[in-house]
DNA sequence: CTGGAACTGTTCAATATAGAACTGTTCTAA
DNA sequence: TTAGAACAGTTCTATATTGAACAGTTCCAG
């Protein structure tokens, strides 16, 4: 039992941080929280169905709509009906938006900058093994999180 | 570059999880998230000056106060003011808020009950590894979480 | 075909959150 | 002392978030 909450301490300090860090990049960057988070959900897939932004992202729908709304009137992401499949809609990251994101991660004392340094400072065999610890946990809390995502329909 | 947004992705990962988890506990069992933190920060030290919680929660002035009144309002916690130092007041958690607080470590399902599982899956030396990680990242970003702090004044 | 169930996203109203201005307290330097 | 700076918390108000009701699509059993 001690161990357990000594692992949960442990995460909610990293959390606090991190979520401080993303707030402040978010506001200095003119953008919500949820908005901040549906960039750095597409930053790979510069595409993407708004329904898998918001799977990946944990966003309600009408937060996601509105966060979207908003990145669509600054020009940031592209809004179109997917052919095919009236139902869906296709986002997609513009130049504009592209640039932003290209922003943020080189944004001095942001997340992204301080990551790096935490990685450079870190041994190669300690970060193989916060990955994979991670992995393990996430593996479980998914599938714990599956049953909650079921009565959210 | 490329490993320091993986590993910001793999915190990403538990961390949603680690939310949406927290905010099914604290809804069933009628608390806000605020409050729900504050109980958390709490519940090794029973008594704390408002001021340390929102030093250790990360609570914005306005919001601990206005959770700490609800906690107060349900009986959960006591608010009395420090003598020798009136400005500052005292919390206390009350046999009832402690009830609540057993309650929600033995929920099926809960936060702590998924941990308790994610740690006995776990070895000795992995789960040192993960808290010796956290622990140094935590510095890393504490100081620099300190500079934001000092500008939210 | 067709009617209803399941999807995908939007809108709107109610709630939650947090910055800014405030009250009262303590500390300190002249 | 005593003004004024720093503190600890509260209140008020504007903003952000989100659940619920909704509109249009798609799917499928009969």
């Amino acid at each position: 039992m001690l161990k357990s909450i000594q692992l949960l301490h442990s995460f909610w300090n990293v959390q606090k941080n991190l979520i401080k860090l993303a707030q402040k990049s978010a506001v200095e960057n003119g953008l919500s929280v949820p908005q901040y988070s549906i960039l750095m959900a597409m930053k790979l897939d510069k595409e993407m169905i708004q329904k898998n932004v918001g799977e990946v992202t944990f966003l309600p729908k009408s937060t996601l709509s509105q966060a979207v709304d908003g990145l669509v009137r600054e020009g940031i992401i592209n809004r179109q009906q997917v052919e095919g499949n009236r139902r869906e809609i296709m986002l997609s990251i513009t130049e504009k938006g592209d640039a932003l994101i290209k922003d943020i991660y080189l944004q001095e004392g942001g997340i992204h900058q301080v990551f790096q340094s935490v990685v450079e400072d870190m041994s190669e065999s300690q970060y193989d093994e916060l990955l994979r610890g991670h992995l393990q946990i996430t593996t479980f809390l998914e599938t714990e999180a599956q049953e909650i995502g079921e009565c959210m329909k």
